[in-house]
RNA sequence: CGGUGAUUAGCGCAGCUUGGUAGCGCACUUGGUUUGGGUCCAAGGGGUCGCAAGUUCGAAUCUUGCAUCACCGACCA
């Protein structure tokens, strides 16, 4: 590729709409633009990333035994009906209708496409089980698209979708996937980790989500420092202190505490650790018998609303009480509420239940207890793991204390079980000739996040940083003053050449341009080896090989330069 | 959907308070200059100031409505 008959279109300035800093850089080194909110044309450069990305997935899917299929991003609405998620879904699934009225969806997933098709398709135990993948673009209306490609409304996915007789069956090939992934995410080099996750709305029982680490991710992901063990945080057990709890050294006493009503300001005021005190939060209950329940939290933790909304007595999705609710059952505002005598089930986080003398809320305006003692001064709660982890909590493996850290989603796989396959009727006649419903896995990578995601974890002052894998050009072939210089010409002319028939993807700076200025775009786009030709070295053969991610130059006899290539 | 802010040339911005012929930098075109890290000089092209209505002799500027974009939050894979 020469740059006079390409479209590098690299920009100067940062646009004003980009954020984070994979945004930014796609914009300036010419790899997207912006044509509405969430939506991006891929520019040639940014198209060849894609494409090398899409490719390495592409293969380790059919290495891993699944097979290429593509279904439409137009989906009847009939089909969605059939499976419940018309309904379910909610306003992130865009509907249409076409001219004869008939109702359609933009795919935002292909559950119901696959299934049908499979329901259709395969009739006997014989012939599982399968495995089938797309890449394919979908559409999620998402309420605020942001971070450019990185949450889009417009994505390109890479889906697949497994069918099975049996649970062992769907569990080995969900192993399979599982590896699949890390060899993916190995070949695309990026650092990432599979950790545990919740499986969220699609339901299901194991699942495990792929993060790429970066400052800029959206999840956080705590870790073991001595063992693999990884889970999203939403999903990471927080364990029982070890040992008995401590006994009751002091009385229960009320303490006026006018005007303070934070953790920070209790703490501040009565000159103790915020680990002394109790938080508790009321949240709508389950059902009317229980409308509201009250969840207590020692002061330095986090309420973790998966772990919360998962109990039986909390309503889900988890929804704080309203005002009123807060004065009728604890009798005081927000700032004052605590466990001794509420009226309602009081579910304690493991770490507060291991307390001894605490504070917490009096249930009395601008008044708060010390000396408080479990069992003693309240009888009647449960304990539950209900708090986020923090650093420095054991590991729930055994092994190692947490560590968190941030992560960008590229990756989900799924243990799905039979709900597709049973709204949508897709079953085969086993062995014994009787009909089964199967059950499926679904395995997902955001093949455009992905673009994003390498960008966040490789990129310096200069631009982008591309692992070399999935560089949209291997090397850039940089001649200084080409006009000038016929040497110049006719060496960069061969080289280019040469490295065209073996099969590098070069792109060749061709432009009347200044040095810095090639510099400064090739740097930008990223690409891992600047072959730099000058008058200075052509004397002794020689030529300039800029190493991208390492910075360093070194000189190269020009017909060692394929080396670098094999 | 709630809060905040923005919308003036392809991009980044000024001008608006105090209404009076629309500007700067980058990019682009032409000529010259320079040529191993975003040269320098000169000349030029490009804008119904987001849309609509109102006030006014006169609106980028004041008023109202709408749209779009972004950020924070809630929501969500």
């Amino acid at each position: 590729m020469r740059t006079s008959q390409y479209l590098l279109s690299t920009l100067k300035e940062t646009p004003a709409s980009a954020e984070v800093i994979s945004h930014q850089l796609m914009l300036r080194a010419g790899l997207v633009r912006n044509v509405a909110s969430g939506l991006y044309t891929w520019l040639p450069t940014g198209l060849k990333v894609l494409r090398k990305v899409e490719q390495i997935v592409r293969e380790e899917m059919e290495k891993a035994g699944a097979i290429e299929v593509l279904m439409p991003m137009v989906q009847p609405a009939d089909l969605w009906e059939e499976s419940g998620r018309w309904e379910d879904y909610g306003p992130e699934l865009l509907r249409l209708n076409d001219r004869h009225n008939r109702s359609f969806v933009l795919g935002p997933t292909h559950e119901e496409v696959i299934t049908k098709l499979i329901a259709n398709e395969i009739s006997s135990y014989k012939q599982l089980p399968v495995n089938l993948f797309q890449i394919q673009t979908k559409f999620r209306d998402e309420i605020r698209p942001r971070f450019g490609v990185m949450r889009g409304r417009e994505f390109l996915m890479k889906d697949a979708y497994s069918f099975h007789l049996d649970e062992t069956c769907l569990k080995t090939t969900y192993q399979n996937m599982y590896n699949a992934y890390c060899r993916i995410f190995e070949r695309l080099g990026l650092d990432y980790r599979p950790v545990i996750a919740d499986t969220g709305s699609i339901g299901g029982d194991a699942s495990h989500e792929f993060h790429v680490l970066a400052d800029s991710g959206e999840d956080d992901i705590a870790f073991s420092d001595q063992s693999d063990f990884a889970a999203n945080i939403e999903k990471a057990e927080a364990l029982a202190p070890k040992g008995t709890r401590p006994s009751a050294t002091q009385e229960l006493t009320q303490v006026a505490t006018p005007n303070v009503k934070t953790i920070e300001e209790v703490a501040t005021f009565l000159s103790v650790d915020a680990q002394q005190t109790v938080k508790t939060l009321l949240v709508q209950g389950a059902n009317e018998n229980t409308p509201v329940i009250a969840l207590v939290l020692r002061g330095d933790h986090q309420l973790n609303e998966i772990k919360a909304e998962n109990l039986s007595e909390v309503a889900s999705p988890l929804t704080f009480a309203t005002d009123e609710q807060i004065q009728t059952t604890a009798n005081c505002n927000a700032g004052s509420i605590g466990p001794v005598n509420l009226p309602i089930p009081v579910i304690v986080d493991r770490s507060a239940a291991h307390l001894a003398d605490f504070i917490c809320g009096a249930n009395v305006h601008d008044t708060h207890f010390s000396g408080v003692n479990w069992d003693r001064d309240i009888q009647n709660y449960q304990v539950a793991d209900i708090r986020n982890v923090v650093e420095g909590d054991p590991s729930p493996c055994g092994q190692g204390n947490i560590v968190i850290k941030r992560g960008i989603e590229v990756g989900h796989i799924f243990q799905l079980g039979e709900k597709y396959a049973q709204a949508m009727n897709c079953g085969v006649l086993t062995e014994t000739g009787k009909n089964q419903t199967l059950t499926m896995g679904c395995y997902g990578i955001g093949v455009s996040r992905i673009v994003a995601a390498a960008i966040e974890q490789n990129h310096d002052k200069y631009g982008i940083k591309w692992p070399s894998a999935i560089a949209p050009f291997q090397a850039a072939i940089v001649p200084m003053n080409m006009a000038k210089s016929a040497r110049v010409k006719e060496t960069a002319e061969q080289l280019y050449a040469q490295l065209q028939r073996a099969g590098v993807d070069v792109i060749f700076d061709d432009r009347k341009e200044r040095p810095g200025v090639m510099f400064a775009d090739h740097e930008l786009i990223g690409t891992p080896f600047l072959l730099i030709i000058g008058e200075r070295n052509l004397d002794t053969q020689e030529i300039e090989v800029k190493n991208r991610i390492t910075g360093e130059k070194s000189l190269m006899k020009i017909d060692q330069v394929m080396s670098l290539f094999q």
